[in-house]
DNA sequence: GCATATTTTATAAAAAATTTATAAAAATTT
DNA sequence: AAATTTTTATAAATTTTTTATAAAATATGC
């Protein structure tokens, strides 16, 4: 298993490096954004370990820049508090994980092996409701043929409910999947996109795509 | 089913309050290690969600009061990393689960889940009788086929019922598993939510599902 | 054993409490 | 500046509890 890390601080760098490479890994090193793109894209790696601040070339773009060629390299991203970046961008960005500094070894290990474990191939996620498709690839979402403009919250809130077809999900579920750790989980902002995403998804006649249970949450018809 | 949540931080305890209802439980919070002692061992709970750091009593010393009086009420530990026991002395300490801060209710509602199934072998979560079918998981009941929605205090009613099968079930049993300790238990609430069970439940003729046993209680038909 | 009083349970409707829907304003992000 | 997301405030819907009364079961006294 080879593992690149891209990571201009050299204390963590090595740090890294030093503990990966006891735990059985190989680990090439980059120390800025241009030079670890180029790595990542013409060598043979299991997973990138990618920090988001980097000299020449940000994280994001870096990411961007690989998962262009290499859809299914891994990349774990590191992030410090202050520059956090919400699951929603995550998930457009490809990334796979990401870890807010400071982190312990540790912590990093277990995502590292969880994810090197996964099966390679995601097939492509396309989900079907009647007359309702969504695209998890494309990032797009049709109705009867046409295609429906969802923001991002809105779109991640329907996957949420395609890949949960049928169960009821309660309110903090869904904070905890679609929202990041800073939501408030007293707040009416998921009523408020529910209510948006029905007004968008939903046809003129009674029936709506996702029901309300009260007391307990919404869900997606079968 | 009926939890205690024993945590000072009012935030978190909130959270897992509201959280834990909208999956059909009933919850009661204590938020120092005294008062929570005495609830788990004067009530009749079945699971004790506790944290380690509290005030007035540790978790550690609450755990131990507890176990030694109702050695089968299972226990859920919540701890900090830093002050982070290790498994051996969980386990000498009786404890059944624990989490570590920062933890997803997910996690939390897996592990509850996985608790509450184990010694009253349930082994699904779907429980029949005659044309009658209620799918725990699901939050679904069936009557003939047909899908019947019941609220979620007429809900956790019938599962009581259901998971006590045969047995008389006095009020006040009654009150101490579906309701919260802030019910009042002379009210006929009780009455009233059976009553619009029945209509629910019931078919036309005689025969009904739960049977009423004058001077005890209710008892849900073998 | 029988009539009546007392307690318990059933029922329906009203009241209260809670939850959810809605729209618009404010804040944040792009 | 435009779009998105969150917050706020209020309306609407739903659930839960309470209240009041009827019916049933039990207890009591004769």
């Amino acid at each position: 298993m080879r593992i690149l890390i891209i990571e201009d601080e050299k204390g963590i760098s090595n740090f890294l490096k030093k503990s990966l490479i006891s735990e059985g890994f190989a680990v090439d090193s980059a120390y800025d954004g241009e030079s670890g793109s180029f790595l990542a894209r013409t060598n043979d790696y299991d997973l990138v370990i990618l920090d988001y601040i980097l000299p020449k070339m940000n994280g994001k773009d870096v990411c961007k820049e690989i998962k262009e060629e290499k859809t299914d390299l891994p990349i774990i991203m590191l992030t410090v508090k202050t520059e956090i970046l919400d699951k929603v961008e995550m998930l457009n960005l490809g990334v796979d994980d990401y870890l807010t500094k400071p982190f312990s070894f540790e912590e990093l290990l277990a995502r590292a092996k969880t994810i090197l474990k996964r099966p390679p191939i995601r097939e492509k996620a396309i989900y079907q409701v009647k007359d309702l498709i969504l695209n998890s690839d494309k990032n797009i979402v049709k109705k009867s043929g046409k295609e429906v403009y969802l923001t991002r919250k809105e779109f991640c809130l329907l996957e949420y409910f395609l890949q949960n077809r049928g169960n009821v999900l309660s309110r903090s579920m869904i904070m905890e999947h679609v929202w990041d750790i800073n939501a408030d989980p007293f707040s009416n902002t998921i009523e408020s996109h529910i209510l948006n995403l029905r007004k968008k998804i939903d046809t003129k006649n009674r029936e709506q795509f996702i029901k309300t249970i009260p007391g307990r949450g919404y869900k997606l018809i079968e």
